[in-house]
DNA sequence: AATGCTGTACCGAACGTTCGGTATTGACCG
DNA sequence: CGGTCAATACCGAACGTTCGGTACAGCATT
């Protein structure tokens, strides 16, 4: 009994570890396929686990795997996306590297966005809170950059809404006309565009 | 066999009308849950036909649906959205008309665009030259109008691509916050920033 | 011996699609 | 005008396949 709470501490890291190894494959097939696209064969191909192994570690089938996904995605949203805003320089600098950080997450422009894909079909009323949630902080941390820059405040929110806007779409024109420049054009662009 | 000609041209003037009735519920059901989202029996459901008859008017099934859904948006595009940019008036007027009628497409930020939801999925690789078209013909009508106005040539495709950028974005973080507004506000102001 | 993990076999349900057949229509002809 | 006939619109039932999910037995490690 008063060793249950180290037992589940062990275990839950063992399984956490075991669970994030698997993300990145989960990951791509959501993002590509989105919810309803992605069948457990498909998974079960990325992966290299048969399916009982998958209800093994995703006891709550597609939907666990996909909350797991957006777990991860939010704890890289804050350890990599938003750190680089958090380092030295001023406005332009921190958001230029946090433009290099999202380029290379969004593989330049080749392979789409999850919380895009995730905001279609079945999948939408299940996750939206947390694709809600890991939006709403994306933009706080862009617009608190620009206005510890000196920007106005509520200026400073729409920018930031507007480089989400910029990032998604760009991701969506890009893919559909097969020409990812589009994306690493915005990109390029995007810090400039938000201290202007 | 002097009257075929008349005979198909009833026939075929017949079959297109009944099967353009069926376009409005079909591209709803796909633009929100995309291709693969999109099961015959909720098509079934939403047009109130049996899934039998289904293949009776769209022969190649789902992509067949999917195809006679495009054309009509094809013509849609040219008969009111462009249509919008050809009128009187300078480039923020012919903007300005062409963003309420997008508005409207759109329900105002609450439904998705197909052309997005296409490019996910297996439907991907199926469509994408028609998408690839579809919006093509989009960025060099909104370009045509800003060279018209005198800008820049280079400038002018830009912002084309800028406009379609905006559009899409906004719609994925209006939906993805479940805040219509976000693409209203932007819709209001994509006039502007495209003529500045 | 016990636990974590996996492969195999299997389930009912739903999938996209096809087939056979029945109303309904509309053009043609007596 | 009434009757004929082929084309069209539609449907119920079933096809084989794949879906998400489960039960269980065997393997490995401890």
């Amino acid at each position: 009994m008063g060793s249950k709470f180290l037992d589940n501490r062990a275990d839950m890291s063992r399984q956490t570890t075991a669970k994030q190894s698997y993300v990145p494959p989960l990951l791509d097939l959501f993002r590509q396929y989105g919810y309803d696209g992605v069948s457990l064969s498909k998974i079960s191909e990325a992966t290299g686990l048969g399916r009982a192994s998958l209800y093994h570690h995703f006891p709550g089938g597609k939907d666990d795997m996909v909350a797991t996904v957006l777990t991860a995605l939010n704890q890289w949203l804050q350890d990599t996306a938003l750190d680089a805003l958090a380092a030295e320089g001023d406005a332009l600098v921190r958001l230029t590297r946090m433009g290099d950080r999202i380029g290379d997450a969004y593989s330049h422009g080749e392979k789409p966005c999850i919380l895009a894909a995730l905001a279609l079909g079945s999948a939408k009323e299940t996750f939206q809170p947390q694709v809600k949630e890991l939006l709403q902080q994306w933009i706080a941390a862009i617009a608190a950059v620009l206005i510890k820059d000196g920007m106005d405040e509520e200026l400073a929110w729409a920018r930031g809404e507007a480089a989400i806007i910029a990032i998604q779409g760009s991701l969506i024109l890009a893919r559909a006309l097969d020409d990812p420049a589009i994306f690493e054009r915005t990109m390029k662009d995007l810090p400039e565009q938000l201290c202007r």
